[in-house]
DNA sequence: TACTATTTATAAGT
DNA sequence: CACTTATAAATAGTA
């Protein structure tokens, strides 16, 4: 029979209207500026990162890097493994992440959304095991930086959402009187480890910010022996 | 005359030989991704940020962030500005920031390493205003986070530098004996403030990473709020 | 998903 | 670097 596609049309650069339409044009330009990506690394050797938030409700992650997570992944832990003298955390760690094989955290593409519950424990693990294996190693892999970096903010963040969700008592008074005074009754309540309610899951969320630290510090690291600092 | 153009050939997806034609190709297809990049977040309402490091010597950094960085400042200096009952350090930083313009930082591309010298103070002042007009507002914008985790990770920077540059003495002593040690040598000799050597220059060159820290944390921010964290 | 008619990107040349 | 041209590659609309 015979076609009646006239073929691709023009198509102005705007915010289009047609829903499920824009879906599939998400869907194929995404694959295609990934596509693009891998060639311009290939062809000229650049490192590349990218990070791309799907439209709407959904809201996914989508993240393209080269140098490969593959290759960041084996190199920490695949071939320098240290020796096992290490306390049984870490070596708990390991295992759970040795465990859960090569799934999720491999991949060019992750939706982080739809697998939280599976890849927490691995996201987790994952970060713990890099910061310990540099720290011990004192090498120049930098992965402890992101990971204090990490770290050091969730206190800030753990204030801040507090402040935010406050709302006045029966007598009308505010929780805290500010964000010290916040950061002190949280203190002297739950200890130091209460800043950090629900770490794993910022780990898992924070992840390809992770590893786009790793490919920044790497970098920064370069120019900083350039120029001798 | 007749033209000898054959027009564009086939290009096989390997790393290029010639060296000349390779920096001609990065400049074409580099612009070409951010091109499409652009119409990806304009057809479909998409987030990215793409950052890209320039192969070889010269190792340049080129990034594509939508939301734009001017729309950040914008935001963040331009409208917001809190009233002027703010201390003296406050006030110096930004009038410092109004003095150097738009100049740079509002760029889409940067390059770095070249405008360095002159871009320091702007970045500088431009990291420290943003967290702390976040701060005082006690609102969603989250940059009060990257902040802190830049400022949280130099120490640990400062700390990994000093012990991958030492040698031993002429006892054939080490100077530290590990990473703690070297810390606390450190605070005793220098103070705090010590582990902040270089940070302007850190700040600059960590710029990019704090703009995907905004994306970032904004979007951890939205899908928080959703499943009622 | 797969298919094409088209538009768009770009390699090579000027 | 800017412009040209011929051609390869991407993709909008369709089934």
């Amino acid at each position: 029979m015979p076609r009646m596609s006239k073929g691709r049309k023009k198509v102005e650069i705007v915010e289009m209207k047609n829903d499920s339409n824009m879906q599939v044009t998400f869907s194929k330009r995404r694959a295609g500026l990934f596509k693009k990506a891998s060639e311009l690394c290939t062809l000229c050797g650049a490192e590349i990162a990218i990070v791309v938030f799907s439209p709407g409700k959904a809201n996914k992650v989508y993240s393209f890097g080269h140098p490969s997570v593959e290759l960041l992944v084996d190199t920490f832990l695949g071939r320098d493994l240290p020796p096992p003298n290490d306390d049984d955390f870490h070596n708990h760690l390991i295992r759970a992440h040795q465990n859960t094989g090569q799934r999720g955290l491999n991949k060019e593409v992750m939706d982080m959304q739809e697998s939280l519950q599976k890849e927490k424990a691995v996201v987790t693990s994952f970060i713990f095991i890099v910061a310990s294996i540099t720290w011990k190693r004192r090498k120049g892999a930098n992965s402890v930086s992101g990971f204090f970096a990490v770290a050091c903010s969730l206190p800030f963040d753990y204030v801040k959402t507090q402040i935010q969700k406050m709302q006045p008592d029966v007598e009308g008074k505010l929780p805290y009187l500010g964000s010290f005074d916040c950061a002190m009754k949280t203190l002297k309540a739950g200890g130091p480890f209460k800043f950090y309610t629900g770490f794993p899951v910022y780990c898992v969320r924070i992840a390809p910010h992770v590893m786009m630290t790793w490919i920044f510090l790497n970098q920064i690291q370069k120019a900083e022996k350039k120029i001798g600092l």
